[in-house]
DNA sequence: CGAGTTTGACCTGCGC
DNA sequence: GCGCAGGTCAAACTCG
């Protein structure tokens, strides 16, 4: 788990301190981007889908395929919200305060890079994510939310980390 | 021992 | 229909 952060490519261009700490780099939520005008870290894009919610529950989550053909209709319809955003960072691994449990990995075309996805572990919370860099520009991640917490962030924000956070900083110890 | 990762199989939508 | 491409599951495995 939690494996070094290198990649397959061109990756001698940065060379993390492979000891036992990785580099981690924190940027704030789309949403809380303060865009002031200042250092944008968060380049370019940010795309923002969204449909219906009707269903109140919005339990959507995982349907298992094999569970929901029986049925054939089954609301999978429901799409939450996405919010992309582009990072340029060395490392994939975006501590963005919550706990993510990976359940894929896929390669996608056109892309070196594979596309990992990810879910939030809280009880109840079925958001998930989805991180993947560029081929183009290998520093460049993309990262991918999909639906909304249904609880507050679960990290403390009483630490380095936060201001560093603020900061934009990148530490590598 | 348990939470989290790995990895191939499996499912579905879409285009031809 | 079929095959590809993207997305997910779940069993095995790993690490703390
Ligand atoms: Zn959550």
């Amino acid at each position: 788990m939690m494996s070094y952060p290198f990649f397959p490519s061109a990756s001698t261009a940065y060379s993390v301190p492979s000891s036992s700490n990785m580099a981690i780099y924190r940027p704030s939520f789309p949403f809380d981007v303060n865009t002031n005008g200042s250092d944008r870290l968060f380049e370019s894009s940010m795309d923002q889908f969204k449909s219906n919610s009707s269903e109140g529950g919005s339990s959507d989550s995982g349907i298992v395929g094999a569970d929901m053909k029986k049925d054939g209709n089954s609301q999978k319809k429901i799409r939450s919200q996405k919010y992309a955003f582009h990072t340029r960072s060395q490392v994939d691994i975006l501590d963005d305060g919550y706990r993510w449990r990976k359940y894929g990995q896929k390669t996608v075309k056109n892309n070196i890079f594979p596309r990992s996805y990810y879910r939030c572990t809280h009880p109840g919370c079925n958001v998930k994510k989805q991180v993947q860099r560029l081929t183009k520009d290998e520093e460049v991640v993309a990262t991918t939310y999909e639906g909304v917490h249904t609880h507050p962030v679960e990290k403390s924000t009483d630490n380095f980390e936060h201001i560093l956070k603020q900061m934009h900083i990148y530490v590598s110890p």
